[in-house]
This record gives structure tokens, sequence and C-alpha cells, in this order.
DNA sequence: AGAAAAGTGATACTAAGTATCATCTTCGTC
DNA sequence: GACGAAGATGATACTTAGTATCACTTTTCT
């Protein structure tokens, strides 16, 4: 009894909200594995739903639209990982160049991840719906690399723009390395073209001009 | 006869190619038209079909979907216009620097456009589709603008992805300055925000590290 | 001039996305 | 521990976005 008292108590977020994970969590999984059988054309809302064990309307309360599901399961825990990766490397780095040993931490095992990557790039491209719904979610990982690497700027000030703008580099170098990567046909080495696009950034002080 | 035969080949782009040009721009024009009166959610493809005097079909041959037509006929034009101020600049300075110059010269009548930049963003935020769907057209100006200032990197090489980046930072700063105005209440200098977003670009070249 | 190619519109259909409401679950308070 | 409030769920019904097909018209090319 006590016991039980003493663990809600400390239990962070409460029932209801980690019940709302698991679901949110349920459907993007779902949705994600259903999209990379069938196709995203193929897969409908009910599917997911019934597959998910949700009725069609919790659906619509947890995503915006199937394309936005799709692409939370397919990597909406990648911003994430990412951001974990950005806090936990060497702390003298600079943002910039933490961004670009985060990406080449990541990038040390994409040979075994290489076939997800191809199909997650795949399905994103397959319809004009997926890739604007990709695009939404790439501004979630975005602020998330903004929040993660604002610490590392020393002289960081309010409203400073730095942060969100890095984050918005980011994306813009994986995304277009990922698109070049899918055109030659996903054969070639996605972390080197990472790294190609990541080089040509650079961030200076406003007033260091 | 001999002058509309003349005439005929003088005309660089034949009549469907215009009649096309001209019902893309219709239906855009009336889509950006009833989404400014009414609200997107309350503006129907068939309202949009029927006002553009063209078939309900002949809708979705133009446009993926109702959003991408709002966005193109608010904005389509504007990335040309960019591009074209952009050719137009300095060409003494450099890429960043003339994208810089370009918006300066921009920002000059902002104060008399306020108005629509305000229902522009107010829309574009109205709906995650209308969103999504703005952000998909974005991708159209990062081309447009990478064309636009790729002439200004002395030493381009082939597959080179500053181009490309600069254009992608680019409209992340005009994304990211729009959404920061509109948070204030559109009452701040929009074209101050958005160098102070510009601000913190910079290239550098893969080997000048 | 006439055949080929491309664009259009009508029709019919599927499924995405919205709204409402009764029911059930979780939370805070007594 | 019980209870009322607040929030989450699912069923139902509905609107409209988006797709597919086909007969018809317009443009292009030879």
């Amino acid at each position: 009894m006590i016991l039980s008292i003493i663990f809600v108590t400390m239990t962070v977020q409460g029932v209801r909200e980690r019940k709302k994970g698991a679901t949110r969590a349920r459907i993007a999984d779902v949705a994600a594995r259903l999209a990379v059988e069938h196709g995203i054309a193929a897969t409908t809302v009910d599917e997911i739903a019934a597959e998910a064990e949700v009725g069609r309307a919790t659906f619509f309360r947890y995503f915006d639209s199937k394309e936005l599901a799709v692409a939370h399961g397919l990597s909406g825990a990648g911003a994430y990982v990412l951001a974990g990766v950005l806090r936990e490397v060497d702390p003298r780095l600079g943002p910039a160049d933490a961004v670009r040993a985060a990406y080449a931490e990541l990038g040390r095992d994409f040979a075994r991840h290489r076939a997800m990557f191809y199909e997650q790039a795949m399905l994103s491209r397959s319809s004009p719906a997926m890739f604007a719904w990709t695009l939404h979610l790439y501004v979630d990982w975005e602020t998330a690399i903004a929040d993660a690497v604002a610490p590392r700027f020393a002289d960081l000030r309010d409203g400073d723009p730095r942060p969100r703008m890095l984050g918005a580099m980011t994306m813009a170098a994986a995304r277009l390395a990922w698109g070049e990567w899918l055109d030659d046909g996903g054969t070639g080495d996605l972390p080197a073209l990472t790294q190609k696009y990541l080089a040509t950034l650079d961030l200076r002080l406003p007033d260091d001009r």
C-alpha cells in the first residue's frame, strides 16, 4: 500500500501520460511498418488504427495525417537519438563541430542500417504529400537539435538566432545528402555525403562582421 | 497568312505551354484569394476550380493538393522575384553577401506589403497540412536560389554542395524570421529580423578547414 | 489536311479528415 | 477510499480531398 503510494508519487509522469506516449509510439510503429511493407498509398488509416488497436478517431487525435504518423514511425526517434549523441560528444567542441562529430558517430554503424535508410528515403519520396509531411517532421528535429546544441554557444544571449539556424542547417545537410545518396541509387557512402554538406556549414556572431 | 506564320514561328513557347502557364497561375491566384477571404478550411477545391473556370480533375492535374495551390498563389512568384534580384545585385559581392543584399533590396518596400506578409504567415500556420505544404514549396525556392547564386562561387566544381546549402540556409533564415515576426504579432521589423538570421550564415570551402 | 499527342471535363469511387456524443479512465480532493 | 471533474476513447455519421477512367477537344507535327 505504502509502497504503491510511494511508487505513484515517484512516477515522473502519471499513468495517463505514460499511456498516451505508448499509444502514440504504437500507432507510429504500425504506420511505418505497414507503409514499408505495402507502400503508403496501399496503407489506409483504418488498417493502421485496427492494427494498433485504437479507434479511427484516436488515430487522428495523435497524428494530423497518415503521412505524419508514418514519418514519425520511420524516424521520429531519430531526432532524440541525434540530440542525445550531441549532448555527449566532447564538450570542448564548438556547436558546428559538435554536430559534425555527432553525425560521424551516428555514421559508424551506417552499414548495418543501410537498407532501412534506403526504405525510408524511398518512402519519403513516394508521394508529394509524404515529402511535405517529412519536411514537417524535420522542423521538429531542428528544434531538438537547437536545444541540444545551444549550451555550446559560449556567449548565448536571449533570442539568439544561431541555435535555430544551426538546427536548420543540420537538417538541410542531412536532407540534401540523403537526396543525393538516393539519386545515386543508395549505393554510395551516405555518412561521407552528409559530412560533405555539413562541411560547408559555419556560423559566426552577428556582430563579428 | 505569312504574318501569322512568322508569328507562330517567333513564339517562344507554343500556345499549349502558354495556356498551361496561364491556367496554373489562374488556379493559384483564385486559391490564394479564396483562402485569404474565407480561410483555408472553408475553401473547397470545387469552389476554386469553379471560380478558376476549370474542371475539378484539371485542378489536381496542376496541383497535388489544395494547400499547395494556395501556397503557390500566395508566394509562388516570390522565389523568382528573389532569384531575379539576386542576379542583379552588385556582381562583386560573394554568394552569401549577395543573398543579404537581395533581401535588403526586397525589404525596402516591406512597409507597403506588411499586411500581405501577415496574411500569408497566418495562413501558412492555419493548419498543419498548410504548414507542411508551405515547406514543400520552400524546397522549390531553395533550388531557385541555388541556381541564381551558383555563378557567384568562383571555384565551383561539379556536385558542389554550397549553392544548395546556401539556398537552404536562406530559406531557413526567411522561415525562422517570419515565424518570430508572427509570434511578436507581426508588428516588428521583418526585414531586420531576416537580416539577423542571415547574419549567422557563412559558408566555407570543404577543404578550407 | 490529317494523324498523333497532349489537355480537359464529367462521372464515379475510395479514403482522409472532421464533428459530435456517450462511455470509460485517470486525477485531485475530501 | 469515494467522488466529482477533467481528459481520453470509440462509434457513428458526414464532408470533401484525391484518384481513376474515358470520351472529347485542342494543339502540334509532318
